[in-house]
Order: C-alpha cells, then structure tokens, then sequence
DNA sequence: AACTTAGGCAACCGCTTTAAA
DNA sequence: CTTTAAAGCGGTTGCCTAAGT
C-alpha cells in the first residue's frame, strides 16, 4: 500500500535536508515495481550499504534514504508478510514493557517484521487495546493513577497518532553496567530475523538515573532471581547475558508464570 | 448513491551517532 | 582533535480504503 503524496519537488535537497543546485530531482512518493526491481536485482548484486551512492550506482532517482527504507521495510527477502500474530502481539506488548519505543530492538526480537511495522501497529492497535485496559500505552500502568489522563484521542485529526501523556516522562530504560558496547549508538540495529540478543543487549545505554521505568522492576526480578543484587542506586548489576536471558525470559513468559505461579507481569 | 469519517500504513523528516578523513 | 559523510532510528505525515451516515 504505497501512499504519499505525490512528487513534490518542491527544491531539490538532498537526503540530509541540505539544497542542492543541479541534481536531477528526486523522485518520491510511492514507489513503482519498476524501481523495486531495480533495486531489489541492484542490492542483490552489490550487497547493502552505500546508500547515499546506491541510487546513482543503480540508477534510480531517489534518495538513499528512500532507497534503504524501500529495501528494509519492504524489498528485503526476509521480511514476514501478513497480519501479526497473536504470539508476536504479545512479544510485542512484552518487550514493549521493558524497551519503551526502541522499536529496532523490538523488531530484532521478531524475525521477519520492521520496526516501522511494529510501530504501525502499535500506534494503530496495540496503544488502543492497552488503553481500552485502562493502562497507559506508554508506561503500561493503570491510566486511573494518572490524572487528566483518560480518554484516549479519537479523532486522529484532532490529536496526535500516538497516544502520550500531557506531561511525558523518559522512556523506560533498562541499564547494562557493565556492556561492552553500551552506548555505541544506534547502528547497532539488530538484523531481523537472527534474534538480535547481543545487538539488543549492546545498545541498551547505562544510566542509572533512567533506570526507573517499567521493565526495571522486572529485570530486577529477574537478576535477583539469578542471584544478581543491586547497586546502591537500586540498579540491578547485570551483565550482557544476564539481560539476553531477561529478554530471553520474557518470550516464554507464560511458561514462566506458570513455573513460577507468578501472575501477569 | 454520495458523502464523511476513521483507520492503516508506506514513506518522509529531522535528529543522533559513528566512522573515516 | 575537528569536521564531514554515512547510516540508522523514532516520530510524523498524508494518501487510500473501508465503514458509517
């Protein structure tokens, strides 16, 4: 379902957002078959990478940033089509609990799936469901704890896709004291489909003052559990494998509670 | 049947981070 | 050390379609 608005040429810029004088204009707006083919029969040739030449190496006239986002989100051989499944809805849910809106990380937990999937799906159903739970979408709390905070907005024209509190606080943010890569940044996105736990586990930053959202009660849970205690901030001292196993934990959940008799998390 | 509204989602935007020069 | 290019991410936009009136 291709839908944007068409070519709006309106000044050629390049993908950074910077003018450019004499580039031929870009194209955009959805993309034909024609261009995916190109693309497609082109990255299977030269591999990914080098987005910001593929275009003129392929001869395309689109950005590289449009280039890569066709190929991630769409072309790619791997990517999963259809509707999600309920046990991915749940994984979903689950890892959106402890991650907060890290959808790459989310994504790399669900082989075959985008994160501009998952984040489509949660803006459109997932946030509504909890939300009709009474529970606050993006903390997973009960909405009643929170003031003002009801209703959530109906009218999409009127307010914003995703629902959010008038006041928003830091995303839930889990802690690796002790991670090799942490903080490395962003390019460390998982690659869907091979379960992205080292990936996962790296790019999860230190920082202790964040380290009161709504996975941490959980992962604390757990790193006690695995007899882990806590630093003097109350931050569990978790190691890389330790939160792999969390997450790992986290996708049999209901084995978990079942041999644990532990309720709904 | 015609019109309006709401939902879904592909694509774009702007920013951040990292690596290379 | 500084600058710049490249890549990736989350947030947002806006078109298309289905459902409702």
């Amino acid at each position: 379902m291709a839908r944007r608005k068409p070519p709006a040429q309106h000044g050629a810029r390049s993908e950074d957002g910077q003018a450019q004088s004499t580039a031929p204009p870009l194209k955009r707006g959805p993309w034909t078959a024609e261009e995916d083919e190109v693309l497609a029969r082109f990255v299977a040739r030269e591999g990914e990478g080098r987005w910001r030449t593929l275009p003129r190496r392929a001869g395309l006239l689109r950005c590289g940033k449009s280039c890569r986002l066709r190929w991630m989100n769409y072309l790619r051989p791997d990517i999963k089509r259809g509707p999600i499944a309920e046990d991915e809805e749940d994984l979903i849910l689950r890892l959106h609990r402890v991650l907060g809106n890290r959808w790459s990380l989310i994504a790399g937990r669900l082989p075959g799936r985008t994160d501009n999937e998952i984040k489509n799906y949660w803006n459109s159903h997932l946030s509504k469901k909890l939300v009709a739970q009474g529970l606050d979408p993006r903390t997973h709390m009960p909405l009643a704890a929170a003031p003002g905070k009801t209703a959530a907005p109906t009218d999409k024209k009127t307010a914003a896709p995703t629902v959010r509190p008038p006041q928003p606080l830091p995303p839930p943010a889990l802690v690796l004291p002790t991670s090799s890569a942490a903080g490395t940044g962003r390019d460390g996105r998982d690659n869907p489909g091979d379960g992205g736990n080292d990936d996962l586990a790296a790019a999860m930053s230190v920082d202790a003052h964040d380290f009161e959202g709504f996975g941490d009660q959980l992962l604390a849970d757990y790193a006690a559990s695995r007899g882990v205690f806590n630093d003097v901030m109350g931050c569990p001292m978790v190691d890389d494998d330790t939160f792999t196993s969390f997450l790992d934990s986290l996708m049999n959940e209901r084995q978990l509670a079942a041999d644990h008799k532990v309720g709904a998390i």
